[in-house]
DNA sequence: CTAAACCTTCCCCTTCAGGAGAAGGTCAAG
DNA sequence: CTTGACCTTCTCCTGAAGGGGAAGGTTTAG
């Protein structure tokens, strides 16, 4: 498939994808004889990664060196597992800090629904 | 107090809170008589709101929406409840993306570990 | 065949949330 | 009184994640 097909499947502008090819997050895809980029499924399934994983709260660059690590297959050195180890738990603390953000912004929209004068101050003692 | 004890106790840079100013975040403060900015207690409220507001998810252009309708008198509880919810709802969706992540991680450790273990130490790796 | 709708590369612009450094004034301790 | 830490304004820089338009080539529908 052309890019515009590509982008469109994944939600994103065609240049979002030319972008993400610079970055190295996709890799150069084929070419048609006219030189248009020519894509499979394979770059759309990692075009939605990418953006599943930034929807997540990862960088670009995060997502790089994940990716990266798919593509080799294999992870030669301990360094990236420690990385990506750290990363991992990051991540659990992440969610943990969100759930409990979860928690207060239920509280607090069910204050400010109810008309509680004061609804939105909570807020300014919400410890996310 | 001055900014740079302002600025500690909310865990910023007096860059950050100038800057916060700048945008019309945080009210103009008193002045010392040596042109120093002259903070009272509830510019640190208001600065910790502002932090866990953005903590929350909020961009500082919606946290200025608020604080600007909290320093005009009115009490837009509906607005804020209608924010809050939507970043409630943005927030559980981050979650879900995470752990779909987490797995992710989890595969990838795994199988750096067992890359490690099997030998393919010597494979050289830019590091990330 | 022609026009619309794609595609190409190139290079500069934008927004967000600050950070850096310069050049100078002020305050507290020794 | 001097030194170092803190403060002031000013202007410019960064980095992340794209967006925009120019100038031109290609494809496809009518």
């Amino acid at each position: 498939m052309r890019i515009g097909e590509l982008a469109e499947h994944a939600g994103v502008h065609p240049r979002t994808v030319r972008f993400y090819e610079r970055l190295g997050l996709l890799r150069e895809p084929a070419r048609t004889s006219s030189g248009y980029r020519d894509y499979d499924d394979a770059a759309l399934n990692r075009l939605t990664f990418i953006r599943n994983a930034q929807a997540a709260g990862l960088t670009l660059n995060e997502i790089g060196g994940i990716t990266q690590l798919r593509d080799e297959g294999t992870t030669p050195c301990a360094h990236v597992a420690e990385l990506l180890d750290t990363k991992l738990h990051h991540v659990r603390h992440t969610i943990k800090q969100l759930r409990t953000l979860e928690n207060e912004l239920v509280a607090l929209v069910d204050r400010s629904r109810s008309g509680v004068r004061n609804g939105f101050r909570g807020v300014e003692v919400a410890r996310p």
